[in-house]
DNA sequence: CGCTTAATTGACCATAATCAACCAGGGTGG
DNA sequence: CCACCCTGGTTGATTATGGTCAATTAAGCG
């Protein structure tokens, strides 16, 4: 096969991710096939895998291709926090290249498909890709701000405000790497999975979707969730979708 | 003045942030250097000022050298939940080198001494220095994990646990900074303020106070607190430090 | 079609919020 | 110097959001 054919289908292959970026900034051609150098061919695991548990110390990054999965801190008697979902195009433990060990695990919500990036490469591009490196960096920063608004979620929402928020950021993201449109989506989360995601019960969790549905913001059977009335759900919400940096902003 | 020891000055101006990154990985006098190149000569701000605001696009990241400031996002009814309590050392908003417009604001919880650093400056540091880019990158990684430890305690601990579980932070970042030995240390905020840390209303701080007293974990007067227990207070807050990333491990 | 997992509903309970006083200390103006 | 005031801390009574427990129904699935 010659030589462009062939990066192009390794470029194809991390397709989300180049998606997610080139909507913030340019990637030239070059940077693109760095990136797609960079990810090992892609493996399927299965929901309930773990990519990557707490204190671990992993030799690679892995990037979601295909699937959800979530970021999550385990408690003593059990209980866990899902501290950020994943969707295709993620890193979802870029950071494990500076830190580790790893505080906290990451699992798959669904079965998933993932390409791994030695860490190795990663540091070579930090050494030698000024601008791709700020793009990677740029990924865990909105990690970190996904985080804040979790945050003030959890802390100053209630249980029904906190989920209308939830439901409008996985669909922006989910929008962004052609996962949803026309506010429907696929959300093949189980409600006990939802409850660790808004730190509630499964069992307020159904009564939240009760209440979405009874006041005809959402439609939502088994895994398709459509959005009803996108305006009335992000005035509910209180959602500003500022924190995801969907807009193009060159770094 | 003669050149090094002018150097030598402005090294020591940002000592809290040096001696933060020389616990976790060598530091040259070369990178020292330019780290302090970077850093504008101090100013000192009020409590109760904004050092940014959410949806600011600041030219400059702010590196807080003495007093406390937080990061925090407020709702529309003006409930306010703190994200992260920034201590010396701390770039409170290095991300918006990357980030703008700022998801969340930062205000200075006391009066604070502070050291602007211009982007322009951050980036061409981005471009040129890989390993300290490196290391900055994992300050904000840092910031990333301490959001997840908030998240696994507003979602998942009991209000007390979740207030043993800061006191165990606080203590510890604190103490890398020199600001805290011997399990005293000064933290005065009010409750209102640790209200809005903890997702708590600021009654019920005040019981939380009363009941870390009447378990004789910490001993409180005014902005003192002396913890009596260290390993019991550990132990009811499940507390691991491995998120703070304070051991020696390079990047 | 039986079996297992997930969703749903109701009754009751608990953690923490809200509302409302009241108190203590420290700074300030008369 | 001292009364006053303002902020912050403390306490009690009541409410409410959401948790727990338990049972029932629905939905996949081999």
């Amino acid at each position: 096969m010659p030589l462009l054919a062939a990066r192009r289908l390794e470029v194809a292959l991390i397709s989300p991710l180049i998606e997610k970026l080139s909507r913030r900034d340019f990637i030239s051609e070059e940077e693109k096939a760095v990136l797609a150098d960079v990810v090992a061919p892609p493996v399927t695991l299965k929901a309930g895998q773990n990519i990557v548990e707490q204190y671990d110390r992993p030799s690679r990054s892995t990037l979601l291709l295909d699937g959800f999965a979530a970021r999550y801190v385990v408690l003593m008697n059990g209980a866990r926090q899902i501290t950020e979902l994943n969707v295709p195009g993620d890193f979802v433990d870029l950071h494990s290249l500076l830190m580790s060990p790893m505080d906290h695990g990451v699992v798959c919500l669904t079965d998933c498909k993932v390409g791994y990036c030695p860490h190795e490469a990663l540091r070579f591009i930090s050494q030698t890709q000024p601008h791709l490196t700020r793009l990677l960096w740029l990924e865990t920063l909105i990690d970190a701000a996904v985080h804040r608004q979790w945050l003030a979620g959890l802390g100053r929402r209630t249980a029904f405000g906190r989920f209308a928020h939830f439901l409008c950021e996985v669909y922006l993201r989910l929008a962004s790497v052609e996962r949803a449109e026309g506010h429907r989506m696929e959300l093949p989360l189980s409600q006990a999975i939802l409850a660790d995601v808004l730190g509630l019960s499964a069992v307020h969790v159904n009564r939240s979707v009760a209440q979405l549905r009874a006041d005809g913001l959402v439609e939502w059977s088994g895994r398709m969730i459509r959005i009803l009335d996108w305006d009335r759900l992000v005035r509910v919400a209180e959602f500003d979708p500022t924190y995801l940096r969907l807009g193009r902003d060159p770094v």
